[in-house]
DNA sequence: CCAAAACCTGGGAGCGCTCCCAGAACGTTC
DNA sequence: GAACGTTCTGGGAGCGCTCCCAGGTTTTGG
């Protein structure tokens, strides 16, 4: 003895394909084909798939797809926490809105993930889970293994960033060295004698790299390069190694700050100490953040595109996901000077 | 006559579900139930089963969970991209990272999306798809209908910032009107008659709140509260409003600045045009940005969370998706006063 | 001591799509 | 006009999981 119909399966949410299909008169297949876009589909059933779709506001159940296919259409961006608060807020949310400019039009999801302590592994199992296509990673610090664990594990993987730790894992950084050579030579240029620096954190090729390219742009012009002192890319450690600079060498008349937020806290530790910027002591800074503009007095700086690096980080994984063959194993980004008042 | 046996559908990237069933020695619906928490296993079977992931390092495929199930296991943070121009990156970086706090340890994704000029069906189509489980809203410009659209398609939405054209649609603010409220009686409490303020655009609600509550600490003191002008939150249009202030009334002694960035920017003229802070005009900021203190002088200034924004905005989505009734339609998160040494 | 309730367990039908296969409707060529 | 492409089309088998159902095993209670 069965009850009547049975109403409790009333959850139907969506449009299915196969409706689109009964709509448009013709079969799964056929609409499966016009949303990939693939050949051998007459114009007319073309048309009328669009028509239907249109009319019935379709969107493809994403899920399904990935089941169904191979891929997930769907990449990840992987900050590690640490990093994220280290290279402060303006570095992550520039690189976000490259790849998300570079996504667009795409039919690709972006899904976030920050490594946390103690996580890595199900970082990594989720990863390489069949979830994503692909995976970016951003903000590394030391010797991370983690691009490695990933290339190998055959996700193809694009770094931001010059990795420590990842030989032969493809990367996109602006050009450090370039950029701070740059900034040595133009003190140098200006007469300055005594030209100091506040590097980044040791253990991120960011903050060496900008420091190679100050002591060969010292070096070059037969200048001292014992001036280094180290922040960690907060305007505290800026101050703080500004000071100590002052005291080692009261008679220093320039310092390349490796990151504008460290060089508001050298300007302040100057201001403090009675230095007039430029006149005593000429402050060229990294990044050209958009405080560099109003700070007192306006930062003469190193322009890196953050955004560029974002889009091109993306470019760089879809191109190798869409089959591309002999895609360069690393790319460069320009670098430009600003210059402002501060020196 | 068929050939020999057929290697090429070698594709077996993962462990699955089953194999783990194997391992264990139990089936799939029990495996399936030790991972979803449920009760009504024996001790010893969810004990196997959780050596046997273990062992294999089984991570569940979430596409085939969402196709399954009924939920997506995964919300979405929407970006109005001009809005989070605007807003200044700090805010997006500040609120991701609460986002992601609170998401941490349920085994739920983040999809971010940003809202891009003519893609809006394609958003509220995708949303509404029935991909994510909820979505999170933030940077709303003016009377954006988005927020009613999801919620009205029975999309669980939270708003982050009080949406100005969505009624009805939960969202979580900080406490502008109070937090403006209580620079402005500082202000009057330290004998200041003149004040002013520079107010974001009119068509945020965040602009407006902070303008009615810099209002109402004055008019409580009887004091005039037509000194207004409004910047963009940009560093340039706060410049520019407080030249437009200057000239208007020249003997001010005090301007209260919606938004740390547009003080930056007053600071700015303020020097240029030769008055001291705090001596001749005091000056107080809203949100304290990391750039806050290390402003010329270090600005006073009215903190709020950003990122308890983003974990409070997520704890309201989730409680809703658990099913919780009786939630709040609404919650302001308390600011705090930062005295530094611009008032 | 036996019925009812509370616990556990496995089987199997889909979820909505993609992709393979077989075949129809056309030319085109010898 | 038979034999072959080439273009188009539909059918249907899964993808890996969840969730319902049916049944088995224990505990409880009168």
């Amino acid at each position: 003895m069965t009850d009547a119909v049975d109403p409790p399966k009333a959850r139907r949410p969506n449009t299915r394909l196969e409706e689109v299909a009964r709509a448009a008169g013709v079969s799964k297949s056929t609409v499966s084909r016009v949303i990939n876009g693939e050949p051998y589909v007459s114009s007319r059933a073309r048309e009328a798939v669009h028509q239907a779709i249109g009319k019935l506001g379709y969107s493809p159940n994403q899920a399904a797809r990935t089941l169904a296919g191979s891929r997930a259409n769907c990449i990840a961006l992987v900050v590690s926490e640490q990093g994220a608060r280290v290279l402060a807020d303006p570095f992550f949310a520039g690189v976000l809105r490259g790849v998300h400019a570079e996504l667009a039009g795409k039919r690709v999801q972006l899904v976030l993930m920050m490594s946390k302590e103690g996580d890595e592994q199900d970082l990594v199992n989720y990863l390489c889970g069949g979830h994503v296509d692909g995976v970016l990673v951003i903000s590394l610090h030391g010797q991370d293994p983690l691009p490695r664990t990933l290339a190998d594990a055959g996700l193809p993987t694009v770094v931001g960033g010059r990795p420590l730790g990842a030989g032969g894992v493809p990367y996109v950084d602006s050009d450090n060295f370039n950029g701070a050579m740059e900034a040595a030579r133009y003190l140098v240029s200006r007469g300055r004698k005594r030209i100091a620096t506040i590097a980044g954190p040791r253990d991120m090729a960011v903050g060496m790299d900008r420091l190679s390219g100050w002591k060969r742009g010292l070096s070059q012009a037969r200048l001292d390069t014992d001036l280094v002192a180290y922040g960690d890319f907060t305007p505290e450690s800026g101050a703080a190694a500004m000071a100590d600079l002052l005291k080692r060498a009261p008679d220093l008349d320039a310092v390349f700050v490796g990151a504008d937020i460290m060089a508001l806290g050298a300007l302040q530790t100057l201001h403090a100490h009675g230095k007039k910027v430029p006149d005593d002591v000429a402050v060229v800074g990294f990044d050209d953040l958009m405080i560099a503009s109003t700070a007192v007095p306006p930062l003469t700086t190193i322009r890196q595109d953050v955004e560029q690096l974002g889009r091109t980080m993306t470019w760089r994984l879809m191109a190798e996901l869409a089959g591309e063959e002999n895609l360069p194993p690393f790319l460069l980004l320009p670098t430009a000077m600003v210059t402002r008042s501060s020196a």
